[in-house]
This record gives C-alpha cells, sequence and structure tokens, in this order.
DNA sequence: AACTCTTGTAAACACCGTTCACTGAAACCG
DNA sequence: CGGTTTCAGTGAACGGTGTTTACAAGAGTT
C-alpha cells in the first residue's frame, strides 16, 4: 500500500498540513493573513523552513487557489449528484444554486480565485468544472436549437474555438458529442449564462448591488429561469 | 481668491500629493506596492507623517476607493457628454461601453473598488453614477413599459425599496419622475443589466471567461444590444 | 561506517504599519 | 511686538513581514 518511503509519508503530512493552515487562516482571517510565519507557526516550525515546499510565498498563494477550485468543483459535483432529477435544467439549476451556496458561504475563497487580476486564463482552475458540466448537460439537450445565424458574425471565431474547448472537455470524461449538437447559438448562450451567473454571484458576494437587497435568493432563482429560457430549456419546472 | 491660511494651502497641497502618489504606485505597482513608506518616500518625508493626513493605512485605502470612484464617475460622464446622439438607447450604450473602457484601462482601480469583500455597501461610491444615469435615462424612456406581474412576487419589495433609491438618486439632481414611469418590470430589468454589465466587464478584466477570447468587444456589443432589448429599448439602432 | 540528500534551524536584511517623544515653524493673541 | 498655542514633520523604536544564507542533524544509500 504505503510504496513511498517514509522520508516521502512525512514530506506529504507536512504539505498537507501547510495548505491546512493556510487555508485557514485564509477563511478565519482574510488573504492579508496568510503569511508564510503564520502558517510555520501553526506547524510549530520557523518560516524559512516552508522554502523546502513552495518557492516563494506567492508560489504558495497559487497551490492555496488551486486547492480551492479543487474543493469548489467536489461541492459543485457532490450538490449535482444529490440532485434526483433526471431533467437537465433540474441539473443545470443545481449546479448554479450550488455555485452561489459555495461563493456565499467562501467569501474569501472566492475573493481569492476569482477576482484577482492574475495571470492570463487559469483555465484548468475552476473553468474545468464548468466546461464538464456545461458541456454535458448541453449536449444532453437535444430538444431546443438555435441558429447559428442568430449570433453575429463577427463572434463565430472565438465561439469556435469555445466550442472546441467545451468538446475536449468533455470528451477527457470520455462522453462523445457531435459539434452539430453543440451549435454555436447555444455556445453563445452558455457564455452569456457564465457571464450572468459570474455577475450576480459577484455582486452578491462583494455586496455591490445598487441597493440593499434583503432576500437574494429568489432574484437568483429568477435570473436563473430567464437564463434557462434563453438557452433553450423549456420552462415548465420553473417552480422547482 | 485664496481665503485658505497659508499653513492651510499647503496642508491640502501636501493631501493632493498623498493621494497622487498612492494613486501612482497603485496603478502601476498593484494593490500591495501601495504603502505608507512608499508614498512617504514619494514625497520625500517620512511615514509617520501621513498619520497627520490619515487615521491608518486603511483609510487612506477607503480614500483612494473614493478618489477612484469619482474620477470614474467623471470619465462616464465625460463620455456620456461626448455622445452625440440625444437617443436614450444610445446614451446608455455609450456609458456601459465607457464603463468597459474605463475598467479595462485601469484593471488595478477596478479589482480594488469593485471585488473587494468590503463592508456591507459602498453604495455611495460608484454605484451613485449608474443610479443617477439609470434613473434619468429610463425616466426619458416612456416608450416601453413592462407590466409589474412580469417579475415574480417576492421580488417586490427588494424592487420597490430600489425604485425609490432611483427616485431619490434623480432627485438630487432637479430631475422629478413619477413613480409610475419606473415600473418594476424596468427596474427589475435595470438589476438584471447591471448583472450582465457587471459580470462581463469583471470577467474580462480578470481574465476569467471559460475560454480565451481574442475579440470581446463584439460580444460585449452583442450582449448591450441583448440587454437594451430586454430593458424595453428599440433594437432598429443596433449597428450603431 | 562513510557519504549524500533532505529537512529543519538561527541569524540577518530590508521592508512594512504604527506609536511616541520630540522639534521647529506657523498662527494666534494680549 | 512677545508669548503661547497649534501642528506638520522627525527619528527611534516595536513587532510584524518575505527572503537569503550558512549551518546542523537526521534519513537514506552504498
Amino acid at each position: 500500500m504505503t510504496e513511498a518511503t517514509r522520508r516521502e509519508r512525512l514530506r506529504a503530512e507536512t504539505e498537507r498540513e501547510i495548505r491546512q493552515a493556510a487555508r485557514a487562516l485564509l477563511v478565519e482571517r482574510g488573504r492579508d493573513a496568510v503569511t508564510l510565519r503564520a502558517i510555520a507557526r501553526e506547524l510549530g516550525i520557523t518560516a524559512p523552513a516552508l522554502y523546502r515546499y513552495y518557492d516563494s510565498h506567492d508560489a504558495l498563494l497559487r497551490q492555496l487557489c488551486d486547492d480551492i477550485c479543487a474543493d469548489m468543483a467536489a461541492a459543485l459535483y457532490a450538490d449535482l449528484a444529490a440532485e434526483p432529477s433526471g431533467h437537465v435544467g433540474c441539473k443545470v439549476r443545481a449546479v448554479c444554486r450550488a455555485f452561489r451556496r459555495w461563493a456565499l458561504a467562501h467569501p474569501q475563497e472566492f475573493a481569492l480565485v476569482f477576482a484577482s487580476p492574475r495571470d492570463p486564463l487559469g483555465a484548468d482552475q475552476f473553468g474545468s468544472v464548468f466546461l464538464q458540466l456545461a458541456g454535458q448537460l448541453i449536449a444532453s439537450n437535444l430538444v431546443a436549437t438555435h441558429a447559428d445565424d442568430e449570433v453575429p458574425e463577427v463572434l463565430h471565431e472565438d465561439l469556435v474555438r469555445f466550442q472546441q474547448v467545451l468538446v475536449d472537455a468533455v470528451s477527457v470524461h470520455g462522453v462523445q458529442i457531435g459539434e452539430d449538437v453543440l451549435n454555436l447559438g447555444k455556445i453563445y448562450h452558455v457564455v452569456q449564462s457564465w457571464v450572468r451567473l459570474y455577475g450576480h454571484v459577484a455582486l452578491e458576494v462583494f455586496g455591490r448591488f445598487p441597493f440593499a437587497v434583503s432576500n437574494p435568493e429568489p432574484m437568483f432563482d429568477s435570473m436563473l429561469d430567464q437564463m434557462l429560457t434563453d438557452i433553450g430549456f423549456q420552462e415548465d419546472d420553473s417552480a422547482m
């Protein structure tokens, strides 16, 4: 079972503790509290020892981002699995709600991952969750279709690339979908849905709605209904 | 002319320089570079001297936020004034484009103001610009109307409050609008527009689109068209 | 047993926010 | 005018930070 040497096990254990301590500091006392010395203090070692595990404070923060994304993905998949309905619209709704719930429950993590003017992409970061889900769910929605000519011609190039990204992301999980199923009209609405989903959640987490919303949840659900309608799902289960 | 005493003039001048230096540091080297000592160094004074002007580093950062918002508001108003068309849809488009342009040109400022898990509101901060514009522009759009019963009943309470906020914001500028003009359907779409506008801009600034968008501008314009259609403006000038 | 590799330490450097006792000049007042 | 108050700015200090360096000591290898 434990093929690793004793030293490797200890190292892995320490690294786990480092991540755990960093995460706890972020959650409990904010981004600025995630300090090499604070982490080391938590583990009962000295700060320079952490350089045996990470090249710099910044590298550790990047690792923290990856951990957060992985955890969020797990939470989203869990909530998706807990969704009893096989109806695709219900699944999309479940994931979107899970995203909002997660963000509200983890504001510091959300801010770190989703709202830092960082390196170009981070595509493999959080995106993969949504890519896979979006690809699968849309591929399984064979009913409603949009014509490609609904979307401006200037966008075609980018949307075709995104189409490929979706197909690739899904195929990693063994599911094959024809490109004809995932036409540009749908792709466009997926992007628009991500804009609205992210927009609402970020505004709520950062408290940047133009007025104090006493009960944002129905507003979110209402937006979800509109999103699903736009994307081509029937709305007959909008009360769900 | 200069009613102020010599000392008051010097103080005001120094405060101006502090803000200016802080802003330059934020723009050129990021949030973490906005340091009391760095600012003082720039002015040729020592760090503790800054405590004669601000209670703490945090207070200075808050002031910086306010400055940024004021500047952004000025930029938006300027772009609005530069819009030749009297058509309301064109004005809305101009302001939304100006917002995107400003955010892309000032990513650090945008991140500081719009994406920090801060104090509850900050409503008077950036919001006022949009509130006034939204109120005025919508009030002047007497053509298209939405029925109140389009929006879920659960949202009415919040939307009525926002309605009042809009009316107040506009009345500060001397414009009076009847509450019947600003019905709940429109209000709801204003909020939804803010969600999409903020969502797209934040995703673009933070590089968090699910794929590399080579040319986001047409996508933004396309979204604007959809927003304006949803909000009730005619789309006959969508090519503008 | 001798050797290397790895994980930790302690000391140091330069930077940070913040406090405090102080100086010197501007402003005020009798 | 002279004395006094107000106040912007200083220098030293405290505890905190990221990071580098030289060094110790145990684990693994031969």
